[in-house]
DNA sequence: TCTGGGGTCCTTACACGA
DNA sequence: TCTGTCGTGTAAGGACCC
C-alpha cells in the first residue's frame, strides 16, 4: 500500500468571488452575501467584511451592526452552481478520483501521481485563469490533515503537511480546529480539561468513551492525532430531500401551517421527480418558537414521488403533532429512497463497525 | 433583532420475530 | 412453553458540515 496524497481544494470566498465577477466594481470592499428577511442570515462574508467581525452563518442584522457600510447582495444559487460545475468540470479534467464535498470544495486522491504538487498548482492557476474563482489547496496524508491545511491557508493558499507535523504543530490550538469537532463537543472537552488539541491528545481513550460513547469516544481520539483513513469516494448516493421555511414571523394558525405544507410538498414532490427519485418515508420538522425542534416520520410500503401522497402525509403528521406553541419553522421530508439498499456504501467503515439502519 | 436551508451521520430507544 | 438474546427496522433527537 503506497502512502496516501490527499489535496483538499476549497474555493476562497465562493458566494461571494461569483458575485464579484459579476460586479467588478465591489472588489475591495466589504461584501455579504445575505437574504433580506428580518431573519436572514450571511452565507458568506468577502475577507474584508471578515475584518470587522462579520462571518457566516452570523445573522444579517448582527453583520450589518458590526459593519455597516457593507454592501449586501441577495444570494443567487442558480449562479453559484453554474460557476461551481464549471470550476469542478475544469478540476476533473486534470485528477480523476475527485470528491465534490459541497459546492465549493472537494478531495482528491493523488496518490501514485507522478509530481502531485506542481500539478496542482498548475490546475489551481488554470482555474482562477478560466473562472476568475481562487482555490487554497492543503495537500496531506489524509483528507482530516487535508482539510485542515486547506484552511490554514486561506486565502489563496498552499499548504503540503505531514500527519504528526499538524498534529503537533496544532496541539495549542482549540479542538474545534478539527472537523467533526464542533461548538458542542468542544464545549464538552473544555468543561473536562481538554481546551486544546495537544490536551485532547493525551487524553485517556477511555475517559473519553464514557463521556461521549464507545465510537464517538474513540473517533475523537483518533481525529485529535490527525488519523484518518476514509478514502476519497467519487460517487455518493443521495439519501433524502427536503424542503423547510423559517418565516419571517412565527405562525400559530393551523389551517395556514398545512397550507405550507401544502406548497412544500408540491415543491418536495417536484424535486423528486426531476431526479427519478422515488422514497417510502415521509417526515416533517417543526420548529417552535423556544428553538425547540420536532421531527415526526411514517414509513409506507411504497416508494412515492407524488404530490398528493407526499401532502397527505405530511398533513396527517402535523394534525397528530398539532404543535402548542407558534411554529418558526415548518419543513418535508422524504428518505429511504429507493436504490440505497444495493447503493455502495460510501465510506469506508472503521473496523469492527456496524451498519446502522437509515434514520430520518 | 438571536440563530437559513439542505444535507449526512450517530446514538438511543423500542417493537418485533426468530 | 417460557425467557432472554440477537438482529433488524423504525422513529426521534442531536451534532455537524457547507
Amino acid at each position: 500500500m503506497p502512502k496516501r496524497v490527499i489535496a483538499h481544494l476549497d474555493c476562497d470566498a465562493f458566494y461571494v468571488s461569483v458575485e464579484l465577477l459579476r460586479r467588478p466594481e465591489l472588489r475591495g470592499l466589504p461584501v455579504i452575501v445575505a437574504g433580506s428577511g428580518p431573519r436572514a442570515v450571511v452565507t458568506t462574508a468577502s475577507y474584508e467584511a471578515r475584518k470587522f467581525g462579520v462571518g457566516s452563518a452570523m445573522s444579517a442584522a448582527e453583520a450589518r451592526r458590526r459593519c455597516p457600510q457593507a454592501v449586501n447582495v441577495p444570494p443567487d444559487h442558480q449562479a453559484y452552481s453554474a460557476v461551481s460545475r464549471e470550476v469542478w468540470g475544469l478540476v476533473r479534467e486534470r485528477l480523476e478520483v475527485l470528491q465534490q464535498a459541497g459546492i465549493d470544495e472537494a478531495y482528491a486522491d493523488l496518490t501514485g501521481i507522478e509530481k502531485p504538487i506542481p500539478l496542482l498548482r498548475e490546475l489551481i492557476a488554470h482555474v482562477k485563469q478560466e473562472t476568475g474563482i481562487q482555490i487554497s489547496a492543503g495537500v496531506a496524508p489524509n483528507r482530516l490533515v487535508a482539510k485542515i491545511a486547506s484552511d490554514l491557508g486561506k486565502p489563496a493558499g498552499f499548504v503540503a503537511v505531514g500527519r504528526a507535523d499538524a498534529a503537533a504543530r496544532l496541539a495549542d490550538r482549540s479542538p474545534r480546529i478539527v472537523p467533526g469537532i464542533g461548538p458542542k463537543t468542544a464545549a464538552r472537552l473544555a468543561d473536562m480539561g481538554y481546551a486544546t488539541l495537544g490536551a485532547l491528545q493525551v487524553a485517556p481513550v477511555a475517559e473519553l468513551q464514557e463521556r461521549f460513547g464507545e465510537r464517538y469516544g474513540y473517533d475523537l481520539h483518533r481525529r485529535a492525532h490527525l488519523h484518518d483513513e476514509s478514502p476519497v469516494v467519487t460517487e455518493r448516493v443521495v439519501k433524502s430531500r427536503s424542503v423547510e421555511t423559517t418565516f419571517d414571523t412565527d405562525i400559530a394558525d393551523h389551517p395556514q401551517l398545512e397550507a405550507v405544507l401544502r406548497q412544500q410538498s408540491k415543491d418536495l414532490a417536484e424535486a423528486l421527480q426531476r431526479k427519478e427519485a422515488r422514497g417510502r418515508t415521509i417526515a416533517i420538522k417543526v420548529r417552535l418558537d423556544d428553538w425547540t425542534t420536532v421531527t415526526r416520520a411514517r414509513s409506507i410500503d411504497t416508494y412515492i414521488n407524488d404530490e398528493a401522497t407526499i401532502m397527505e402525509v405530511a398533513v396527517e403528521l402535523l394534525r397528530a403533532y398539532a404543535p402548542a406553541r407558534p411554529v418558526r419553522l415548518l419543513g418535508v421530508r422524504v428518505a429511504g429512497f429507493e436504490d440505497e439498499v444495493v447503493a455502495p456504501e460510501p465510506r469506508a467503515a472503521p473496523p469492527g463497525q456496524l451498519m446502522l439502519p437509515l434514520s430520518v
